[in-house]
This record gives C-alpha cells, sequence and structure tokens, in this order.
DNA sequence: CACTCGTGGAA
DNA sequence: TTTCCAAGAGT
C-alpha cells in the first residue's frame, strides 16, 4: 500500500471540481429523485448505455412511481414495459425486489447495504450504488468505470483485469474521501470521469483533470498487455434466439401461436425449443393451454 | 472462476 | 463491414 504523490486530496479536488462542472444533468442525479428512482436507474444501467436508459428510465418512473405501484402490476407488463434494453431477466428482478420491498420494507428502498445486497438482481455494485447514491452513504463503489480510471490513474495499465481482483476493491476503498458526502460525490464522479473522458477506447486525456498525475499516461501510455479479451459472440446464438422469441411476444398484446414463434426462428428448430423452454424455465414466457405463449401474468 | 444473458451505437 | 463494449448479476 503505498502513499500517493500527489496527495490523494489533490487527485479529489481537482475530480469532484471537474464532475461539478462536466457532470451530466440525468434525471436521477436531481436532489428530488427517490431512492426508488435511483434503484430504477441502477439496474437499467447494468451493461446498458446511459444514453438508451434515460428515457426507458422516465416512462418507467411516470408510470410505477414507487415500489407497490410496480408490485401491484405484472411481471409481463415489467418485461414489456423494459422493451429492448437487453437482458429482460433484470425486468424480472426489478419486478420482484419491488415485490421484496413492499413485503419486507414497508414498500420503501431499505438504505443498509445489507438488505439491499439480498433483493433480487442486486449485487456488490448495485447494492453500494444505491447506498451511497440515494443515501449518502460513505461505501466503496467499483463498476467498470471506476475500475478502468484506477487501473490508468493509479496503476498505470491501459486497461483492468478481466475479472475484478481483491487488490482492485482494496485500492477503491483507500481512494475513498473520509467524508460522507464528499465519498459519495467522489463515487459517481469517478464513474463519470470513466464514461466520459477516461473510457476505453481513445480516452479524451486532453479534457482529463489528472492527466498530469496519470501513472498510465507518465508511462507512456502504454498499450493493453494482458490476456486476450474474448469478445461477445452473437450470430446464431442462444442470445439472439431468445431476443427474437421475446420482441415478438413483447410485441403482442395477445398470446403468440406457436407457429408464429417458429417463424422467428425457422433456421434451426431444436435451437428455438431449446430456447424457449430456457425462458420458460427463466419466467420471461409462460404457455398459454396447448401452443401459444406469452409474457408472464 | 468462467460462462451466460440482449441490444444497439460508435470506431 | 466487423468489432468492441456499455453504472453487472447469477450460476
Amino acid at each position: 500500500m503505498s502513499t500517493l504523490d500527489p496527495p490523494l486530496a489533490e487527485i479529489h479536488r481537482r475530480v469532484l471540481t471537474w464532475y461539478a462542472s462536466a457532470g451530466r444533468d440525468l434525471p436521477w442525479r436531481e436532489p428530488g429523485c427517490t431512492p426508488w428512482g435511483v434503484f430504477v436507474s441502477e439496474v437499467m444501467s447494468q451493461q446498458t448505455p446511459v444514453a438508451r436508459v434515460e428515457p426507458a428510465w422516465s416512462a418507467w418512473m411516470r408510470r410505477w412511481p414507487t415500489p407497490a405501484d410496480l408490485a401491484a402490476d405484472s411481471p409481463g407488463e415489467a418485461v414489456r414495459m423494459w422493451d429492448r434494453l437487453g437482458y429482460p431477466r433484470r425486468a424480472l428482478r426489478l419486478h420482484a425486489a419491488a415485490t421484496a420491498m413492499v413485503e419486507r420494507h414497508g414498500g420503501q428502498v431499505p438504505a443498509d447495504e445489507e438488505a439491499l445486497l439480498a433483493l433480487p438482481g442486486v449485487g456488490a455494485y448495485t447494492a453500494a450504488a444505491v447506498a451511497t447514491f440515494a443515501y449518502g452513504i460513505r461505501t466503496t463503489v467499483v463498476d467498470t468505470n471506476i475500475r478502468r480510471v484506477h487501473a490508468r490513474l493509479v496503476t498505470g495499465d491501459a486497461l483492468p483485469a478481466a475479472t475484478l481482483t481483491r487488490a482492485e476493491s482494496s485500492l477503491a476503498t483507500s481512494l475513498l474521501p473520509e467524508d460522507d458526502a464528499e465519498a459519495a460525490t467522489w463515487n459517481v464522479a469517478a464513474m463519470e470521469l470513466g464514461a466520459l473522458v477516461c473510457t476505453a477506447r481513445s480516452p479524451r486525456c486532453a479534457a482529463c483533470p489528472v492527466e498530469d498525475l496519470c501513472a498510465w499516461r507518465r508511462a507512456g501510455s502504454p498499450a493493453y498487455d494482458g490476456p486476450a479479451r474474448r469478445g461477445q459472440a452473437w450470430a446464431d446464438t442462444d442470445r439472439q434466439v431468445r431476443g427474437r422469441l421475446m420482441a415478438l411476444l413483447r410485441e403482442s398484446p395477445d398470446p403468440v401461436a406457436a407457429s408464429d414463434l417458429a417463424a422467428a426462428w425457422p433456421a434451426d428448430e431444436a435451437k428455438r425449443e431449446r430456447c424457449l423452454a430456457s425462458l420458460i424455465e427463466d419466467g420471461l414466457v409462460e404457455p398459454v393451454g396447448d401452443s401459444s405463449y406469452r409474457l408472464p401474468a
């Protein structure tokens, strides 16, 4: 554990100042936003770019302003409203989380990180993010943006490792400001720096408030030299087929006939049937009668 | 721990 | 056109 030079306080000051002027005015960052609004924004933002989340979040919050409002509706409606944000199991889990809030937390988003972690669809990142952004609690947030900022600024690597390491987590904790409010702002500011400036591809170092302090820049911006990162295949994968089937089911207010689902992926019947079965297993689809299907009621 | 799970925009 | 990858979670 080495002492940073220059002092951490200087990094904090510069990044917080940068964030105050360059941070985006996202609706869930407004002072009046409810913890539920923050919670929804965090779940929607898991693996989905903010630009696509923003309109979806607004529509969602208009329809279901509280956890109880969502819990009172069907999981299928949540999946339909999720539309094309991707990974629709998140919609199912968000609905289940709302139900848990009603049943176990008086209809409120819990402030305790432990309780948050117990909710469906909430992992280490989301629990910390909701605790700090909705409730101002001083806790360590580690997302892909923050990992990349730390990798470059402190460690001197072009990119972080493929999976989160213990060293990264303890580094993030060691960088956290002591003050509660400042820690919360630091968390969002570091994420924002990674999202807008310290990006994965072609970072905009000229716009970075800490470029002269960056270990990676000081080392001459060496290229990534870790193990090859395997890209996500898409064509002919189960994910593509599931997506095709879900699109049909979302668009139809009525149950969809098996023959219509078959037409959505005629090339490989076995694969199609397997995907439909997995969607049913996941609770994203339910059979109606003998040969039609719908989103869960 | 490695793998799966959607979608679409930008390089 | 192809490739990359974006506020991760669950198994």
